[in-house]
DNA sequence: CGCACTGTACTATTTGTCCTAGTACAGTTG
DNA sequence: CAACTGTACTAGGACAAATAGTACAGTGCG
């Protein structure tokens, strides 16, 4: 569970922390159950506050992706979104917004855009899901 | 030419109206040599101030998207992204993941992903593109 | 129990960004 | 010339991010 970091990205530190323990979900090295490393040991390993890392824990936990127990550590949620169905939709839409409209300005037409995430997806699979 | 803007959103004004510039261009609401609303109509327009806009149309020059003329206004580019290759597919990529990694997480599997974007493209079909 | 670990909660400080406000200058258009 | 365009400053307020340090509270194990 080795977490890299990027002080010199714009992205703060803490938010890049939220989204590589979602990606190492989403492409299953990281399972329900698992336990990350403590706030402490992952400040030392990436040189980093462990303000920071405790303020990214604390953020996956707001998302359901954690739990945070007390003397014990962080573990990986079982459950899926909890969202409203509606508010899960609105917030894909955007997403997908984001990717094809970023897309275009690169220069990739709507074949490249369908192809690329074609192969992202069959590259890594996602894990079953275990919906609540 | 109606540019709204969330001033409660945590995304900053500035990239708030990049953004809606861009979109409309990939969504062909605005097309190659249409001008935009000058920087003081806009301001009032949006209730914002003049600077802000005058940052989103340099952060828009600076990615090659407009240009601005001192004295006669800002006009869509005609040209593509003038990014190399493999920095242009790197992040591709990256809006990819992005994508595949939050979507997961709000609870959608690998079709219901190709799905949406399938549907966000033939709904609003991407403009023809004149690469440079 | 006792110790070492875990998360949690503060305060304080520094740094940088966002936004607003105001002024001024420079180029373009009619 | 007059009225518009973008551009470039300064200044200041508000806020977020990250650091440092200290302290407290729950857990697990020998």
């Amino acid at each position: 569970m080795r977490l890299r970091v990027d002080p010199t990205s714009p992205e703060p530190i803490f938010e890049q922390l939220v989204f590589r323990v979602k990606e190492a979900i989403a492409q299953g090295s990281l399972a329900g159950g698992d336990r990350l490393p403590s706030v402490r040991e992952l400040a030392r390993d990436a040189s980093i506050n462990p303000n920071t890392v405790a303020r990214a824990y604390e953020a996956l936990e707001a998302e359901g992706v954690i739990v945070r127990r007390q003397g014990s550590g962080c573990f990986v949620t079982e459950k899926g979104s909890a969202l409203a169905t509606s508010e899960r939709k609105r917030r894909l839409d955007a997403l997908v917004q984001r990717l094809v409209t970023e897309g275009f300005h690169l220069g990739f037409g709507a074949r490249e855009l369908r192809d690329a995430l074609a192969e992202r997806l069959s590259a890594t699979p996602l894990p079953p899901r275990r919906d609540s």
